[in-house]
RNA sequence: GCCUUUGUAGCUCAGAGGUAGAGCAUCCCCUUGGUAAGGGGAAGGUCACGGGUUCGAUUCCCGUCAAAGGCUCCA
């Protein structure tokens, strides 16, 4: 949230939304507990404990009804400040301990402590509000969601109450209708409509099965990073889905990662796991041979498919499955080699984005929490590979923010991040440097002074992964994909029966112009319209509509799919008029 | 995993304590057509699955599975 929209009164006019949310809430609830309401990016919620009550959605409604009553009293909304006592007394007065005992301890010594009133209900609040309950006038209640107190899973669940307030009806009315449109854009309606991709029960939950067209798309963008790696001096490696367990052991992933791994298989005398990275294969690659300094950097790349046992309510669509192929790569540098590879790697996944068209994205360096236990490694390793990541952004101009205890376990990393339809940030690309793992497997070169030396690793993925990948690509184009990354690219549309040769010829003489064009001849006894209709609502590109004109004078009928009929020309001049790739 | 919600034909959805309907898609027949859906007919459902209440459950209750929106965690 940016601090325009912090200071504005739409923030305050909906932390004030929440208070009356609350007010609410207490005069159909008594014995509820609050604990924090704020306003967020796109309203405002409140988590409440409501005891052994459970919450529907039918007392939403009764507490949206509730809420207009308050606001029709119109009452004044009051600020009030307090010694730390007596802050201490109102609360235990208004029995909201202990929650809002916690955060009254939380406020720092040099801070205000402030209650505000409306009414008989009194809250703890850092404010700013509007001045009356009656400003408070075109809100809506959405949805009711499980939280944990603090957002640790080890405490209690709350009930979070999610709601929304503007400035006017219009305002309103537009964000609501705007989340309907939204929900069009959902890359899993998309994704059924244009045959991409499934799922099915009987294979599990967030396991894809990729239809033809989705798998065109698969090979398109593989295709064309492949070539992007090739010219980059990444060599290609595949490896197996399934491994020794021994290999997670050393690599850590056993001991840090186990709830998120698939239950290991066991034949009596080995254990396999599914992998749930593709880094210890890479690993065992490079240990193949004795390396000279000479060699680095080596750069292994694979489209590697991972089994990742992501908790059941986790799951969404494309957007965060159970296995997934990730564009991988693992880069064996010298310390000396660190940041240039590094920025190697971002340079690259810049050229990915503007190949994708996607524009609206931000870049996020995950550090280490100090508070957290979970990291590996030499403390000063994780300065020296943050320090990299920080210059690498420095020298190359990027705009980011740095986001302590998004690193990974094994290093910290630089991650792109994009927003879904619904308006949800995802983590897309992402590059990690890592001092853990060629630790752990004892991983050398022979240096120019004849001395084994420790490479260092850098992990990265610029798609992320291909699922996730087309799922947002899927949402950010609304299914109609640039002409290169469409798995149609042409329909063919005959009109009559009679035509259909010369339309094999078009066929033809357009592959001919165009080889590996994706064309789709539609030879069906349908009418046109039908057809045209089908194929727009495909979204495919071009259509070339075929009757007795176009064989007559050989030519072709364009139509397109954002300008619609664009009149006869021949199969040449129709070809010339493709996007280039 | 936890909280809330949902599960009826391939898809989108309607329905009611007494044994189920529409549109689209599918199949057949007619239509050979010029830029977003020609006409007619047929077929298609253990109402997610398993228990319970009831004379009777797809409908009410419980459990399981799956999905959606959150929370915690990650490409």
């Amino acid at each position: 949230m940016d601090a325009s929209y912090t200071k504005s009164r739409l923030y305050a006019l909906r932390h004030s939304a929440a208070h009356l949310m609350a007010q609410s809430v207490l005069q159909l609830f008594p014995d509820a507990k609050l604990t924090i309401g704020p306003p967020i990016e796109n309203g405002f919620y409140y988590d409440i404990d409501f005891g052994d009550t459970k919450i529907t959605e039918e007392d939403l409604a009764k507490i949206e009804e509730k809420m207009r009553e308050n606001a029709a009293r119109d009452l004044p909304i009051v600020k009030e400040v307090l010694t730390r006592e007596e802050a201490r007394k109102r609360i235990l007065d208004l029995k909201q301990d202990p929650y809002k005992l916690e955060l009254l301890d939380d406020i720092p010594p040099e801070e205000e402590i402030s209650f505000y009133t409306q009414g008989e209900f009194t809250d703890l609040c850092r404010g700013p509000h509007v001045s009356r309950t009656g400003e408070i006038q075109h809100f809506k209640l959405l949805n009711i969601a499980g939280a944990y107190w603090r957002g640790d899973e080890r405490n209690k669940m709350l009930t979070r109450l999610y709601g929304t307030a503007f400035e006017t009806k219009e305002e309103l009315e537009e964000y609501l209708h705007n989340l309907e449109e939204a929900k069009k854009r959902d890359h899993r309606v998309l994704g059924r409509q244009l045959g991409l991709f499934m799922f099915s029960p009987n294979v599990g939950s967030g396991l894809p099965l990729w239809l033809p067209k989705g798998a065109v798309m698969r090979e398109v963008l593989t295709d064309f990073l492949r070539q992007a790696q090739l010219e980059r001096g990444y060599q290609p490696v595949v490896t197996p889905h399934v491994g020794n367990a021994k290999l997670w052991e050393i690599s850590g992933h056993l001991h840090t990662y186990r709830d998120k791994m698939f239950p290991i298989m066991d034949d009596g005398r080995e254990q396999f796991l599914l992998k749930p990275m593709n880094c210890p294969f890479h690993i065992e690659i490079y240990q193949s041979e004795l390396r000279s300094y000479r060699d680095l950097p080596i750069r292994y790349a694979e489209f590697g498919t991972v089994y990742r046992y992501e908790q059941s309510g986790e799951l969404a669509g494309m957007l965060r499955v159970r296995g997934f192929t990730q564009d991988d790569a693992h880069l064996f540098v010298t310390p000396e080699q660190l940041l240039d590879e590094f920025k190697g790697v971002v340079d690259l996944m810049l050229v990915v984005l503007d190949r994708l068209g996607l524009r609206d994205y931000s870049v996020r360096v995950g550090t280490r929490d100090p508070e957290d236990d979970k990291y590996v490694g030499a403390d000063e390793n994780w300065e020296q590979s943050e320090k990299a990541i920080l210059q690498a952004c420095e020298d190359l101009g990027l705009a980011y923010q740095v986001s302590p205890g998004d690193a990974a376990f094994y290093g910290p990393k630089l991650d792109l991040m994009i927003k879904d339809a619904l308006g949800r940030t995802w983590q897309m690309g992402t590059v990690q440097v890592d001092y853990n793992l060629p630790e752990r497997f004892q991983l050398e070169y022979i240096g120019e002074d004849g001395k084994p030396h420790r490479p260092i690793m850098i992990h990265r993925a610029p798609f992320g992964s291909l699922e996730r990948m087309i799922g947002l690509l899927t949402e950010q184009y609304a299914g109609a994909f640039p002409f290169w990354l469409a798995p149609v690219q042409v329909a063919i549309l005959p009109i009559a029966d009679r035509h259909i040769p010369y339309a094999e010829r078009v066929r033809a003489e357009l592959l001919a112009h165009r080889p590996g064009l994706r064309i789709q001849l539609d030879d069906r006894r349908l009418t046109l319209g039908k057809k045209i209709a089908e194929a727009q609502s495909n979204k495919v590109p071009y259509m070339l509509i075929l009757g007795d004109r176009d064989e007559e004078a050989e030519t072709v009928s364009v139509r397109s799919r954002e300008e619609g009929d664009l009149g006869g020309m021949c199969v040449e001049g129709f070809a010339a008029m493709l996007p280039a790739d």
